[in-house]
RNA sequence: GCACCCGUAGCUCAGCUGGAUAGAGCGCUGCCCUCCGAAGGCAGAGGCCGCAGGUUCGAAUCCUGCCGGGUGCGCCA
């Protein structure tokens, strides 16, 4: 039920009609005929440009369609207001008793009020995180983290089919190097004075419980079997600690993957050769010298022949690598047949949730997609911009060297999962962002997660206030319909529903656009309105929720606040924010 | 040098995929609690939407070219 669709697909109808009478109106195409919220309130409710965008193709002046649309729509009598308005606008207004059903409807709908059938279940794959298994996630990975997870939520909500997933890169040079580490710390747990981690492998004191494990499984034994005999065991054992690690990491954030994928098993299956086939027979593939890259050289470049993917046939600025020189697997061939493989499990939709550092990405991915699936997979690579850790205003200073970075854990610890998750969410994710540690935990109104928590929790305080006026007050009546709301009358109380009205259609733009902070930022409105109108309750003590003398009053208004606080619950669900009841 | 992202109030940022007179918070000025949670609210001041062209009924939004900032740029994932 989104109530724009529903008006506007009215204004098609009454379009459709008039086409009866009217030759020159048949047939217009209607597909740019919007309806929208004017930015004015004394503007009416809606807006809609059809007069404007058909005037054109009907070869009639924006005035004479205005006309006609403006007497046909003043028949409908939920319309208390239909005008012609600036160059050809028609502005509606409803009635407020229409305002009256539609907050009734949304009580009567409850909770699942504002999903939607908009993604008619289309199957999308939303993979985030990612992150290398060679540690716990530090704090660059938590945007991504957290950007994956609420947008996996939000086109829940409007009706997709999703698969959240993790890629584990476990086949690439790094693990060889995280099982060394391990058996350093392996060496250790047997006895041996290892020193100074040697420079190249991972220093963390993460790793010390996997070389505890290794002892305690194996005993001495791995110690004495040459390398490429021990390598596969220790590297297996550090991974599977290491993904351990890694999902409590995600826990703590309230997140929890569908399904974990693994290149390791990517190679085995024998993916590759089949999905590199497929390019090869449509002739995109060549052995050939790439360019060396402008700007700065590395210092080894020399010209290698190497099997290339013709990128650049599909939007890409450069033919890409395929394979090493030496033969193997660039990082990129596995990771075309990992995604071909998510079109061939169904997923039409795939979406790559990443950090900064692979904004280069994009454009290879989306050529290989676009060359394998003949356009009919869609791949939308959403890229995560930094996030900037400010203690006190102050940039908190991260060094890379001797593990010594900011955990995700030790942010959550420090303010909560649904702080962090709010403040990643209240900004667009191709924008950089600051943290600022004292700004989160701030009970003020210049914490938005604050706020927006502060406007549920008043809400639900009201209502437990008013079963001390009202002993014996059934809230359900509230639901059932069965309250006089004709006592909402006050101007600032009718906005509030048409907020509340709103949100279907925020939640169905929202996921088709692939941006949860709109969510965020909605809410943050909503809060704001109730906030706005509890405060009104101050200087004219007529309009404060609770009348102890009028139950019929009360009734109506707690109607509006219980479908408000119901509303600002599923933002902040879908925003993986809990909505509290009381503020400690 | 090239690609991607960003440029909107003094500061931090929204702007519903092209709509009417440009929006919020912070900061500044002045107000509102014997009263449902003032942990909040109201009002005011503050803008060539980086610059210049173009597309059209209409541009902060789309296109082109500049300027400024960020990120990345052969076989690392």
């Amino acid at each position: 039920m989104n109530i724009f669709n529903d008006l506007r697909n009215e204004v098609l109808l009454v379009l459709e009609h008039m086409g009866v009478t009217e030759p020159r109106l048949k047939g217009c195409d209607v597909h740019a005929v919007t309806l929208e919220a004017p930015r004015d309130p004394s503007h009416g409710d809606f807006a809609t440009n059809a007069a404007l965008v058909l005037a054109k193709q009907a070869g009639m002046k924006p005035r004479e369609i205005a006309d006609l649309l403006t007497a046909s729509l003043q028949r409908d009598n939920k319309f208390e207001m239909v005008e012609i308005a600036g160059p050809g606008f028609i502005n509606l207004r409803l009635t407020p008793d229409f305002w009256r059903k539609k907050l009734s409807d949304i009580l009567a709908e409850g909770a699942p009020y504002g999903a939607s059938g908009a993604g008619a279940g289309r199957l999308v794959n939303i993979e985030y995180v990612s992150a290398n298994p060679t540690g716990p996630m530090h704090v660059g990975h938590t945007r991504g983290a957290v950007f994956g997870d609420a947008l996996a939520n939000l086109m829940e909500t409007a009706g997709y089919d999703v698969c959240r997933e993790y890629y584990i890169n476990d086949a690439g040079g790094q693990v060889d190097v995280l099982a060394h580490s391990a058996f350093l710390r392996y060496r250790e747990a047997l006895g041996e004075v290892i020193g100074e981690i040697p420079e190249g492998l991972y220093p963390g004191d993460y790793l010390i419980p996997v070389g505890q494990l290794l002892k305690s499984m194996h005993g001495a034994s791995l110690r004495d079997m040459p390398e490429d005999t021990w390598l596969p065991i220790v590297r297996d054992a550090a991974l599977r600690a290491m993904m351990a690690l890694i999902r409590e990491d995600l826990a703590a954030l309230g997140i929890q993957h569908d399904k974990f994928y693994s290149e390791r098993e990517l190679h085995k299956s024998g993916a590759i050769e089949q999905t590199l086939a497929r390019l090869e027979s449509q002739g995109l593939i060549y052995a050939g010298v790439l360019e060396p890259p402008k700007g700065k050289l590395p210092e080894d470049w020399e010209p290698r022949p190497q099997t290339l993917f013709r990128a650049s046939q599909f939007g890409d600025d450069v033919d890409r690598a395929l394979k090493k020189s030496d033969g193997s697997w660039t990082y990129f061939a596995p990771d075309i047949a990992y995604h071909y493989g998510k079109f061939q499990r169904g997923f039409t939709l795939m979406i790559d949730v990443f950090g900064a550092d692979h904004g280069g990405y994009v454009k290879r991915m989306t050529a290989a997609i676009a060359a394998l699936t003949g356009g009919k997979g869609e791949i939308d690579v959403k890229i995560c911009q930094l996030v900037r850790l400010l203690r006190d205003g102050e940039p908190v200073k991260m060094s890379k060297r001797s593990g010594n970075f900011v955990t995700l854990r030790e942010v959550v610890d420090e303010v909560g999962s649904d702080a962090v998750r709010f403040m990643m969410l209240y900004r667009k994710n191709d924008a950089p962002l600051d943290f600022d540690f004292a700004k989160v935990t701030e009970q003020s109104k210049d914490n938005p997660v604050f706020y927006v928590q502060y406007a549920h929790a008043r809400i639900c305080s009201v209502l437990r206030n008013a079963f001390e006026t009202f002993p014996g007050l059934d809230l359900a009546i509230l639901d059932a319909g069965q309250v006089d709301l004709s006592f909402l009358a006050d101007a600032d109380e009718l906005a509030l529903i048409r907020l509340l009205a709103a949100w279907p259609r925020m939640v169905e733009n929202a996921a088709a656009a692939h941006e949860p902070h709109r969510i965020a930022f909605y809410a943050h409105d909503l809060a704001s309105a109730f906030h706005s109108l509890w405060n009104r309750g101050n200087e004219d003590p007529e309009l404060r929720f609770i009348l102890s003398g009028r139950k019929d009053v009360t009734l109506a208004r707690l109607a509006l606040i219980r479908a408000t606080r119901g509303v600002i619950a599923s933002a902040l669900n879908i925003l993986g924010v809990k909505p509290v009841e009381e503020m400690r």
